[in-house]
DNA sequence: CAAATAAGTTATAAAGTATAATCATTATAG
DNA sequence: CTATAATGATTATACTTTATAACTTATTTG
């Protein structure tokens, strides 16, 4: 009896779910593996202090440096008042100097320091060991093939 | 003078802002690329009442009915807490049901109702046009490449 | 049966993202 | 040249998303 009753239990939770629905879209299979390598990415850097969006800008400085703030948001396809704020940490942490620029002193020129260089150098090693990790099992191709459909849902969405 | 002075501002001002430090890494184009999808993705359903979670949700009880909430947020990987408030918006609206399971009173059984088919069937055409939107330009190879590289993104974190 | 576990819920907090308003500065129209 | 508009950065704030703890009811297990 109680094994005819467990059976009946069993058969109602495991009505073994498939997401064959949903795996046909494209975007669902994006939205998990996003969520997964922002994590995996997230794990690599913290040791460092960074996350993925603090490596962004710190990033972006080093290698434009002398930029604005409202270039930087621009670039990194974030609102101005969220930048500000990541922008407090990289300074407070003597990563990136905030320079006034003499010909327009309402903008800041961002600068890394030599620190700020130095933890990027540390950061991108570890970024691209993480990634590494990541897609040890796909080939150069499907790489390749990735980046193109990536660019192209990137660049296409309201446009043709 | 003026001219001077206007050259010297813009110079400072185009920096001409470059990501290729973050371009080399694919996720980087993963996160910017899952941002403009879902943008487009929700905008498609949104006329239907519909984000992608919700879509998500409905169409995973569409798939699996009879399936419990805490096998459906298993399934989308996310919280039960959160899941619960999904659920209630779909409930309200008719399209789905919580019944209580003969066998364990605890748990919910996850049904459509014929109006969440439908609304399934509606939103899932939306959002196959809305793919085929914004692959138009991407070769079935490409796509067959890219859910590769997604697949092993998403299933190799951990792992070897 | 008592204790431990599980399903669902509530409350809440933390993080991410977006909007409006403000201050200082620069550009522009009259 | 001055008044007005516009811009860069900031502050305050709200909305959304995601995560955690605690609680209730029900089931399982020792």
């Amino acid at each position: 009896m109680s094994m005819a009753k467990r059976k009946i239990r069993d058969a109602a939770a495991q009505v073994d779910v498939s997401d064959a629905v949903l795996a046909r879209f494209l975007g669902y299979h994006l939205k998990r593996a996003q969520t997964v390598l922002m994590g995996d990415m997230n794990g690599a850097i913290a040791p460092l202090g960074l996350r993925m969006i603090t490596f962004s800008a710190l990033a972006m400085v080093v290698a434009n440096a002398g930029l604005r703030q409202s270039q930087l948001a621009d670039a990194l396809a974030i609102e101005r008042p969220n930048l500000v704020v990541i922008l407090d940490d990289l300074e407070e942490r003597g990563l990136i100097t905030r320079d006034r620029v003499p010909s327009d002193r309402r903008a800041y020129a961002l600068r890394p320091t030599p620190a700020g260089r130095t933890l990027f150098d540390e950061a991108t090693a570890a970024v691209a060991a993480h990634e590494a990790r990541m897609l040890a099992g796909v080939s150069a191709a499907d790489r390749a093939a990735a980046l193109r459909v990536l660019a192209a849902i990137r660049h296409g969405a309201g446009g043709a």
